[in-house]
DNA sequence: CTAATTGCAAAAGCTTTGCAGCGCA
DNA sequence: TGCGCTGCAAAGCTTTTGCAATTAG
């Protein structure tokens, strides 16, 4: 249970956390800025700080409960850390994110690192362009 | 020539400008945030404010003299805008930013693109770990 | 009970913007 | 000369932080 895994982080199991922590848990979105978790929280009665959950959230990533991505637009998005590693396509119209996994572009990615010396320890791959609901719009 | 680029963007010649574009030209780094920029200037004796390297990077942006490098650390970087497209590399240790390219990476993404009926327009695609320089520090 | 956590508000970075004065064409 | 550009400083955003009050274990 995700509670536990608060737990399991060294840190204590409070209402705000496990609000946060539901967000991500129960809302369809699997991506979500810090506003959006708070307006999130806000709509179900909850009225968390920001501060509190940018606090939260940076110690969720400590403990690997979920994941910053930095897409550009200035402020992070989070998601939570699954088991499968996947990457990001992400539609400059509507905003939508699709995932994306290739085993092969894994490889390679590998294999150039260790061409190189470099030790690879995480990367970010990421897709912009016009996903298919929105093409037409724009050709 | 770089300042025939500035004019035909439809830009004037401006002093700032050119010593802007310079920077880039000239340095034996490739990539350079504002604030880099900002203090290289200065070296040079030239005190260019701000606001105008943000402003004058941005009209480069658009006009396709530079490109826009949103990695971590909440600053954007910029490199010129070289016909060859890559990716990068960074070194959490360092700092020291490395360029890949990789064919078989590229279509493989444009497939993926396709197959789910996505307009791929750009993509970014960075990986994040030790160089060769820092490695043995971090084991 | 005690250390960890939260709320609140202030402050810190990076970036954008408004406006008056300056400079290129 | 006229419009575009720059400088400066103010303001905007996201994110961080200090501190007193609150709460989990």
């Amino acid at each position: 249970m995700s509670k536990d895994a608060i737990r399991e982080a060294g840190l204590k199991l409070t209402k705000p956390r496990a609000m946060i922590l539901e967000v991500f848990e129960q809302s369809p979105e699997k991506h979500h800025s810090v506003e959006d978790v708070h307006k999130e929280l806000l709509e179900r009665g909850h009225d968390i700080g920001l501060g509190t959950i940018y606090r939260v959230l940076t110690q969720f990533e400590v403990a690997g409960l979920v994941k910053r991505l930095n897409f550009e637009g200035g402020y992070a998005v989070f998601e939570l850390k699954s088991n499968s590693h996947h990457d990001h396509m992400v539609c400059l119209e509507c905003g939508r994110i699709y995932e994306f996994v290739d085993s092969e572009i894994e490889e390679i990615q590998e294999r150039i690192a260790n061409e190189r010396g470099f030790r690879l320890l995480d990367h970010s791959h990421l897709m912009q362009g016009y996903c298919w609901y929105c093409r037409e719009k724009n050709q």
